[in-house]
DNA sequence: GCACTCCTGACCAAGGAGGTCAGGAAAGTC
DNA sequence: GACTTTCCTGACCTCCTTGGTCAGGAGTGC
């Protein structure tokens, strides 16, 4: 239930790329913008690139950009390219676990677990992100003080 | 950004205990009940103990029980006790880590997707999971058609 | 005293996390 | 065509976690 530092490199590196308007950047200016070491970064972004989030060019004038417009890429797409499924259980998904006993009904927590998580991540986009202005389920999650406390 | 083994036998155990009433449940049948290695599980049984959500007594006529009533412990305890944090950012809390540039609001993302989290977690009661009538915002989440496929 | 059951620490193999290193391959410049 | 720049790729590395197993010790009840 954590979030690797791989995505959190990747949605970061992404929010510079969707910022970024006007051709390439290079993978030295986004490790630098973001402080992530540069050659572990790359291939974060050749897997971004494998999944046709980002487009690549090399040499001078070379760089990174977005293969799509940022208000079309969502932070679950790029969670799941560098950590795969989100929500998994026992590396199944939770619609193909049975459970038996008095856990039948675990089942369901799982899957309410998987689709709140889906319903953050697949709402924010990497222009609302850049923006600063969020969906509505993100402020109201995020609105409550008692969020921000540890537990 | 999934369940390890470890949390989902934990919650299954739990279970097991919160439908036993009367005496105490030796371990042996929770893994059979539940299917689990049983030298794993004591492991499992033994950190949850540690935690104050369970109690044991060795010898003839020994075994595990809850420590509190069922309708008091919720799955999110159980997962922390053998997960740690839940919603960890690079093994930092959110409300402690700070982005720069144009990722700066991704803290707000991490903060909602871990107060999510929370609600459905927090929400869910050992006798809830036993009884299988969850609260209504597990109903609402795992009654959506959508949340049951995979993407 | 003995059977029973939990308690604890040591160990282990495989894989993932979080990188680093070295070189190759395309693209642009002179 | 040479040279620089930048991405591309695979190999490698260390440390930690995951998902267990094994062996023995320590309470408890009869």
């Amino acid at each position: 239930m954590r979030v690797s530092a791989k995505a959190d490199y990747a949605v970061r590196a992404a929010a510079e790329l969707a910022a970024a308007d006007e051709g390439p950047v290079k993978g030295e200016r986004l490790a630098e913008a973001q402080d992530i070491p540069l050659q572990f970064l790359e291939h974060i972004l050749l897997e971004l690139k494998h999944h046709g989030i980002v487009r690549a060019r090399r040499g001078a004038k070379g760089g990174y950009w977005l293969a799509r417009p940022a208000d079309e890429v969502t932070i679950a797409e790029i969670v799941r390219a560098v950590e795969g499924p989100i929500a998994h259980v026992q590396s199944s998904p939770p619609e193909a676990i049975e459970y038996r006993g008095n856990a039948e009904h675990l089942q369901e927590v799982w899957i309410a677990v998987r689709a709140s998580l889906r319903n953050v991540l697949e709402s924010v986009t990497l222009a609302d992100l850049v923006s600063g202005e969020m969906p509505s389920v993100v402020n109201e999650l995020a609105g409550d003080p008692d969020a921000w406390v540890a537990r």
